[in-house]
DNA sequence: TAGTGGTCTAGACCACAGC
DNA sequence: CTGTGGTCTAGACCACTAA
């Protein structure tokens, strides 16, 4: 492993380890120079890679510091709704349980240890009265315990996670499903209308953090993107829904 | 603008002109040190800018090169349905004509000069006996004239296209559909079925190139993906789909 | 084996934004 | 004003691999 590639895995695992966390200031180039006794390129290339990474934001003067995840730049680039729908937005938790995990559960999740508990949401997003999508969403209660606590009333459950948990890896599924009844009913759609359905597992260092199903309705939802070869001073926009 | 970034720029003006095609041979950095009068790691940061950015590849003792883009992973992560599709993968091309761009051409390309040929191609895409998707594709022969000659039996558009043509911009939509009766019967699908449709406008320097929409049935299809946080030595693995 | 890229050093000057 | 990052230099050694 190059010096430049130990510096950065040093700070990222801190960071994806949770002993810094969003906000917190890194040290500075001469500090890690200092540290491990290497040149200052090198400490700048570790740091400018955790920039690249996403994982870093840099200040002149001020220093370095570990990323606030954007809520508007969620994984794979799709935002939360939130940020879509704009101030006309409102959420509704429609149901809410914590229990233990169920073979369901866990075959959404993945593995998980024996007794592990789960927090069970349904969510429906609306815009004015018109629902836009439905949420349906498992949250790991080892992996965010203080989401037991929280009612979810002011931000819904993507941001309140987004914000609050890192993640290393995200698994997503976006696919085409005929609405059947419960759903018709609930986004006020024929039962067997088109619906896109968007499948995130997302996990940090390997431990099952959430699994959530999206489902709006073919006739008001779509993924768009802007996309560019990708350069890295001008990161991919990413998509929306619209 | 900094010394390294001129240097990039300049390399990538000749690539995403034409001036200089895939598998084109750059300067090394021991010409570009002396061409352009910097320092060998001012050099080397431009062409490593260039790498992350996909265009360039290097090899030690071979030199730098323009990257051949491959077609496993096309844009937005969305590979082209060869690769995803395997060695069971057939496409037959349903229809093929060139014309002078209609109105619907032109909302569906964006601005096109008067009189401007369009080559307007619909593929159906097999596995086996199972129709897997139907592209329905224009291409503006201002932008790829020689695609008036080809017939496209070996390669489907996509891949013929991607190899080809350098592209600068891409806009997407993913969205869910209802087959219609002709969709239904070219897919084997249900009248009414619900279907995941990827449209794609793609752009080479604001001149448009092609537009596409792929249609595929909903219980055959899903766009998949793994990401995790962009980091500069692990791609991101884009999406599959299955 | 020689050419090329990959990395690193120990300096330097500058721009910028907090203090 | 000063700390911090952003960039650049002119070297150096090494790893890899194509010739």
């Amino acid at each position: 492993m190059t010096r430049h590639a130990a510096i950065r895995a040093q700070i990222e695992a801190r960071i994806l380890s949770g002993a810094l966390r969003p906000g917190d200031k890194l040290p500075s180039e001469a500090e890690l120079v200092a540290e491990h006794g290497v040149a200052r390129m090198t400490a700048s290339r570790a740091l400018a890679d955790l920039v690249a990474a996403g994982l870093v934001v840099r200040r002149r003067k001020a220093g370095s510091f570990v990323a606030v995840p954007r809520a508007e730049e969620s994984l794979f680039g799709i935002p939360d709704l939130r940020a879509t729908l704009g101030p006309g937005h409102a959420h509704a938790v429609l149901h809410r349980a914590t229990r233990a995990a169920t073979a369901a559960d866990k075959a959404r999740l993945g593995a998980l240890p024996r007794g592990a508990r789960v927090l069970a949401l349904q969510v429906r997003h609306m815009a004015g009265a018109v629902p836009q999508a439905i949420e349906d969403r498992l949250i790991n209660l080892a992996a965010v315990p203080e989401a037991a606590a929280e009612d979810f009333g002011a931000a819904p459950p993507g941001s309140w996670l987004l914000e609050r948990v890192p993640w290393t890896e995200a698994e997503h599924r976006i696919g085409a499903l005929a609405a059947d009844a419960a759903t018709a009913a609930l986004l006020a759609v024929a039962e067997g209308a088109p619906c896109l359905v968007l499948d995130r597992l997302s996990r940090r260092e390997g431990l099952p953090v959430t699994a959530v199903r999206f489902t709006y309705p073919g006739d008001r939802h779509a993924f768009t993107g802007r996309s560019t070869p990708r350069l890295r001073e001008a990161p991919q926009p990413g998509m929306r829904i619209s």
